[in-house]
DNA sequence: GTTGAGCGTT
């Protein structure tokens, strides 16, 4: 079974291959992705990250760490959301 | 700096 974690406060300078280096130190990694504004094409400061196993150790091991320069938050995600009405 | 997306038919 994969669990969905959501990784917030993250550094600008944070991609996808960096949070996947730092989350397979505690498990195994499914997938890996760091979210941009799709408009503006800018780092949003958060991402995503599904393990298939290790997960919760994850959590609690990179919860509140400092990572890139920043404290990281870590946490298991929801489900998402519509985008919206229309824009 | 905080909870993702797709542009067309998975």
């Amino acid at each position: 079974m994969s669990k969905n974690l959501y990784v917030g406060n993250l550094s600008f300078d944070t991609t996808d291959e960096t949070l996947r280096a730092l989350f397979e130190q505690h498990g195994e990694v499914d997938s890996v992705k760091v979210i941009s504004d799709r408009m503006t094409g800018r780092s949003r400061g958060f991402g995503f990250v599904e393990m298939s196993s290790g997960g919760d150790e994850a959590i609690s091991a990179l919860d509140g760490k400092e990572f890139e320069g920043r404290n990281i938050k870590v946490n298991e995600a929801k489900p998402r959301e519509p985008r919206g009405p229309r824009w």
